[in-house]
DNA sequence: CGGCATCCCTAGCGATACTG
DNA sequence: CAGTATCGCTAGGGATGCCG
């Protein structure tokens, strides 16, 4: 999902800006699994149910590219690397928020809200 | 709260649920639009600058479908169809506010042109 | 353990032309 | 005006295997 030049005006939008980070199946589920604390790859693999060692990786190092979460590797055998939030992923915790409590109100199985 | 399992259900977590729905590269800038008010579709086609009618409709019509935005046509010549957020799309605007938010915080650079 | 390399496949999007 | 009908592309993602 990329903004080309045509589209200047979203392309300036903090909410299509956002939206950019924050796209891909998997990208706002990790960052949600990492507001718990430190995780290894493996960790992400497992609470991750179903996702291919490819893509997980694809998405640490974009976001880490992004300067959303900080990637740390200790010379140890066998090899550990422990991801955790920057500042500037922990803030997207306030996103995240916003959209579980969307999600609570209008996408659960209790249809009682439902319109 | 605590993350745990099975928060990563898709169909249970309300994150992921969300996630679905504002998922697709032209959603959330539709869902935008309509924050300020009733749309036709030649309206959204020109602010949505660069989207094809192709894609335009099928955003609308699955976005119909959830039940976030409303289709409403006028038997008349020419033809008129107009296009409402619902309250469930409305609602929206809590999640889209927050990413507004924080792409104002973290992803623009120059803030003097921003929409 | 934490990954790349490789191959493949599909959803989503774009462009264009056409129609009720 | 408000869409469909085609066609084609490609990025994202899945499956599997291998390696330091």
């Amino acid at each position: 999902m990329e903004l080309t030049k045509t589209h200047l005006d979203d392309a300036i939008c903090p909410v299509a800006r956002t939206a950019e980070i924050i796209s891909g199946k998997w990208t706002l589920l990790i960052i949600r699994d990492l507001t718990s604390g430190v995780k290894r790859f493996n960790q992400l693999e497992r609470s991750l149910c179903g996702i291919s060692p490819k893509t997980l990786s694809e998405r640490l190092r974009s976001l880490e590219e992004e300067g959303v979460l900080l990637r740390r590797t200790f010379a140890e055998v066998p090899p550990r690397v422990e991801y955790s939030l920057t500042e500037k992923g922990r803030d997207l915790v306030g996103v995240i928020e916003s959209m579980r409590s969307y999600g609570k109100r209008w996408l659960c199985d209790d249809q009682t809200n439902q319109k």
